[in-house]
DNA sequence: TTTTTATATTTGTATTGTCTAATTTTAAAT
DNA sequence: ATTTAAAATTAGACAATACAAATATAAAAA
């Protein structure tokens, strides 16, 4: 059984590799707020036990069976903030630390029981796909906001990042997924974005904002 | 923030020192399956950290700040039980192993939550005592059946051993927490019991069944 | 009181996961 | 083509947690 370090990584690997591409060790110690020779002797390691393909040097990838594992620790990290905020209460904005825990919580059982009771959700509270039991993940095609034009009729599906305060930004602007918009404008100058949502209500998102959130054309 | 090993170390001697007065190294050893230098020198290191009163060869006591912290981890895993328990379905024979894990997450609003959720519980499925948020613990007078009488009118209020046969025979006798029952004979040869219960059941069980069985008078 | 046994401790070693400092390799800039 | 800078690696150390073997102490038995 893989420790909770050993999980922290790999679960390192599979998301820098699925947001940048090529992954070195720098990014993997920066990640992971560890030393460079920390995350070196680490994949090191990983090598040896068949998760990652390493040549010195070179950028590192994950195996099929450390892609896996890697996928399994998601949807346990997935399936516990649904539940978090589904069943028990909590904002989207306060889970992340929590699951960061639970999703090192050896008991089949007990992830069988949060996904049944949760009626087998495709995604987690921020719209990421929840891997199946196999670890296999259907990426949606969704689009970046920033890329849409104006007069776009659209749906926000998903947050690409969730930090505490960028959520907590939302919230003050009551943005949540599901909600329905049109572009109104788009200012060529610094790429902001004015909304109009479904309720009638308008905000004006800065470029920064709009590349973080996922969308859907309906 | 004190490791899990540390955790477990502190939730041991407390349970030790509940069920069987003094506590010395070798218990300690082996309840949490370690050798006995291992626990001396955690025995040691928990004495430099204020945790635990030691003197060489003499029984091992937790301190006042020692009982605080283990009650608290007890609180956690106790509150998890019964959540998993109540809210998510499981058998009282399921949670232990999994209460096991959760009880060392490091996040007050999720045991809040849980404990709202529940609201505010006293005991946990197995019938023994939640901590409050301060470690306060308040110890409930139950009478053993194993000591009861003939003819006494009495509730099945906990099991004083949660292992998985223990509660999954109890299982197949259809034998649950808040059951009234009543002392029907009691073998002077053996010490075994038949008890009626208040549908009419009868089950004959053997002493050491009724030495792990609380009750209260009713 | 001496001997035996059980318990406890010390010593020395291993593994995991971390660091800093020094060195090597590759990539980028001149 | 050299030089410089960035990235990666090696070397050496350390804290936490574990073990086995050797030794010391305390308690029980003779
Ligand atoms: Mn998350
Ligand atoms: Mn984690
Ligand atoms: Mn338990
Ligand atoms: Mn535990």
């Amino acid at each position: 059984m893989a420790s909770q370090t050993v999980e922290n990584y790999l679960k390192a690997l599979y998301k820098l590799a699925d947001e940048s591409g090529d992954v070195n060790v720098s990014d993997l110690s920066t990640h992971l707020k560890v030393s460079k020779p920390t995350a070196n002797s680490m994949v090191k390691k990983l090598a040896k036990d068949g998760m990652v393909v390493y040549e010195k040097y070179k950028p590192l990838q994950l195996t099929d069976k450390g892609k896996k594992a890697a996928a399994l620790i998601i949807r346990k990290h997935r399936l516990t903030e649904m539940f978090l905020v589904q069943k028990m209460g909590f904002g989207w904005e306060e889970v992340h630390e929590i699951a960061e825990q639970m999703e090192h919580i050896k008991s089949p059982a007990f992830f069988n029981k949060m996904d049944e009771i949760l009626e087998f959700p495709n995604i987690d509270p921020h719209g990421s796909p929840i891997p199946d039991a196999d670890g296999n993940i259907v990426l949606p095609e969704y689009d970046l906001l920033s890329d849409c034009e104006v007069n776009e009729a659209l749906k926000l599906v998903a947050v690409t990042h969730s930090s505490l305060e960028f959520l907590q930004f939302l919230n003050t602007k009551e943005i949540k997924l599901g909600q329905k918009m049109k572009v109104k404008s788009k200012e060529a100058f610094d790429g902001s974005m004015t909304l109009l949502f479904a309720d009638g209500r308008e905000e004006t998102l800065s470029v920064i904002v709009c590349q973080k959130l996922m969308v859907e054309k309906v």
